[in-house]
RNA sequence: ACCGCGGUAGGUUAAUGGUAGACCACUAGGCUGUGGCCCUGGGAGUGUGGGUUCGAUUCCCGCCCGCGGUCCCA
């Protein structure tokens, strides 16, 4: 009754590893673009939501009340929290700085989705040249390939395109509702999404989407994501549901989920808006939870670079070794007399412990211990001294 | 949020309105000299609360969790 787990939350054991290496993966890349951590808290107040989004927010976020009585809320995402944070600095721009860490939405649940998920952001404040749009994709791009994910489409338009389109049409109070029908054409079809335009009397939509011809915010980033080498297309079908993003957008989709899995874009408005200061902003961030799925699938369980060492008889000398082999980094597990030899072989094995150290009379007699790859299916005797060049070679 | 389906040890599953059983895993010993073994034991389960019943894991209802779909998605 007790134990069982929040809904939308999950526990890691199995992955654990294979997460933390992604998460460590993902920071060394963002770090090579001279992205640096910002770390900022887990709980904010609701009212700083409130401001960006409107009164209804308050049902899609985990909110609370303090002993104080004051509203709080887990943080849905890191770009409040961070704007709020870099808006004070007086660094020099641009400020670039990247996120990973865990965010909370209260939101139904479904294969893929969850209520704590964590979140992968790099932003750059203070600057509007459209290199630094290109930069955000072209380190979103480097970062996916070098966690091994290759098989993608980058998709680029700009929020500017349809504002200047439907106030020319005179539809812009109808803009949310229509950007939300564009953004779902290939979910649901383009004959769905043509009816409910019928209706709204606005089907010089379509029309609209069949004309390529790009506007003067995305020419300058096309051209620096061309000098980058960077493969995209312009799809102005992508629109993303935030309404904050202002200028270019983008989204990376998976050709073979068919789905998003990274995403991000310019609002240079949002701070005017949440914190009454001016700061311009980029940014971007990898789906963790889908790239983790992706990862998984192709990931294979190996042996691992660890030791185990096993006492025969010979426990104060095991001991030692152990603590040697550590001091010098290799991690180790240790098994004194009490487990017997075959067990302990069989633990590393369940384990993938790559190395046996067996330290028994016959070979200490020899100033030697026995060392075993249970990888390659070898042992051989290996002087006392030269083990730990040994697994320090390896 | 709504609709549909589901929930038996850690995992995979069997059975029944009348004693919940198996395999894997875990654990102890056999076992102080060698591999995903072997032998003998052990712990551990009907998601949760209520109802019907002499008796419910089984039938009924609420809740929780999961899966699929619709809505939503910063």
């Amino acid at each position: 009754m007790n134990d069982q787990r929040v809904k939308g939350t999950r526990d890691f054991i199995q992955d654990a590893l294979l997460r933390e290496n992604l998460i460590d993966k993902i920071k060394e890349s963002y770090s090579l673009f001279g992205f640096k951590p910002i770390i900022t808290p887990s709980i904010e107040y609701l009212s700083l939501y409130k401001n960006k989004a409107g009164e209804e927010i308050e049902n899609q976020l985990y909110s609370f009340e303090d002993k104080k009585g004051e509203k709080l809320v887990l943080r849905p995402e890191h770009t409040l929290s961070k704007l709020r944070a870099v808006n004070s600095l007086q660094l020099p721009k641009p400020m670039k700085f990247y996120s990973i860490g865990n965010v909370w939405r209260y939101e139904d649940v479904s294969k893929g989705r969850y209520r704590e998920f964590i979140q992968a952001d790099i932003d750059t404040y203070g600057s509007e040249d459209p290199f630094f749009d290109a930069e955000i994709i072209q380190c979103i791009d480097f970062t996916l390939r070098k966690i091994g994910i290759n098989d993608y489409t980058i998709n680029i338009s700009s929020r500017k395109i349809w504002d200047e389109f439907l106030e020319k049409v005179n539809l812009k109070d109808k803009e949310k509702e229509i950007l939300r029908l564009i953004d779902k054409i290939d979910k649901v079809g383009e004959e769905n999404v043509k009816l409910e335009l019928e209706r709204m009397n606005a089907l010089s939509v379509l029309e609209f989407l069949e004309n390529k011809e790009i506007s003067k915010d995305l020419l300058k980033l096309f051209e620096h994501l061309d000098k980058l080498k960077i493969n995209y297309v312009f799809n102005k079908k992508i629109v993303r549901g935030l309404d904050y993003y202002d200028s270019f957008v983008f989204e990376f989709i998976s050709n073979d989920l068919k789905m998003s899995i990274a995403g991000g874009g310019r609002y240079d408005s949002l701070s005017k808006k949440v914190f009454g200061k001016e700061l311009s902003a980029t940014g971007g961030s990898i789906g963790f939870e889908r790239v983790f799925e992706l990862i998984k699938s192709k990931y294979k369980e190996e042996f691992s670079d660890q030791v185990c060492v096993i006492s025969v008889g010979e426990d104060k000398e095991a001991i030692e070794i152990a603590n040697e082999l550590r001091l010098n980094s290799i991690r180790t597990n240790l098994f004194l007399s009490e487990t017997n030899l075959s067990k302990a072989i069989d633990y590393c094995n369940k384990n993938m412990i790559r190395f046996a150290v067996i330290v028994g009379r016959r070979e200490l007699s020899e100033g030697t211990v026995k060392l075993k790859d249970l990888k390659e299916s070898k042992e051989m005797n290996i002087k006392k001294s030269e083990l730990l060049n040994f697994l320090l070679s390896k």
